[in-house]
DNA sequence: GGAAATTGCTAAATAAAACAAGCTTTTCTA
DNA sequence: TAGAAAAGCTTGTTTTATTTAGCAATTTCC
């Protein structure tokens, strides 16, 4: 798996941008940009990596994962997984009414 | 907008567990929890909240726009399907994964 | 009722991120 | 080719995240 700091270095050169230009356009300090590029860094702020992700034009989640946070295309397989896992389930009419209590709680909560 | 701190403390309130049970289950600190919850920290590393995305069950987009680092996409709510055992519930993929999860802590409550 | 857990929380200590200054190397130019 | 300018990088400092230790308020259990 090609590493953040891979990831970021390759990003940038593909911009044909400078350390200090990114930080003129980030915020993020030259001095950082770099340690990140030499991955000195083990875990850097989201905020971080979503101004970087915004600058190299690249998804915050390839980020993510090139800093081992998530696995690569990770949410696709667990959406199919627990559509699966939910389906499969026997539930009871206890089971069935708890869980439609519950989700009105949650689109309460979520709008 | 919902705080981070706001929408950790839902997430967790709703799946009744205590900060210490969070603690054990992903290396986070009960004192940090508290913090995160009580928003005294401004930018958390994406490692913690991409653990406490899993655990509670939310996107990490969630997190990351409760946070103020991006914006909600409307993407995650617009995807629909069908689901066998709620059959006139329209479930987006967060919501059945919710409910998957629910379900586990129901079943592990009563036995 | 009261000891004993359990809960959330805070202050102090530690670890790590992020910055500022400046050094070294490369690149450009006269 | 020298020397300036711009590049990336390193070191030291500041700031912030994260942990440790422990307090005060419930809750549990005898």
């Amino acid at each position: 798996m090609r590493s953040l700091g891979q990831t970021l270095k390759d990003s940038r050169e593909l911009m044909s941008l400078t350390l200090r230009q990114v930080e003129e356009a980030t915020g993020i300090s030259n001095a950082y940009l770099s340690q990140l590029e030499n991955n000195k860094i083990k875990k850097p702020s989201a905020n971080i990596l979503y101004k970087l992700a915004s600058i190299y034009n690249v998804e915050l989640n390839n980020l993510l994962a090139a800093a081992g946070i998530i696995q690569e295309s990770q949410d696709a397989k667990n959406k199919l997984f627990n559509n699966a896992a939910l389906s499969a389930q026997q539930l009871s009419a206890e089971e069935e009414r708890a869980l439609l209590t519950y989700l009105k709680v949650l689109r309460q909560q979520n709008g």
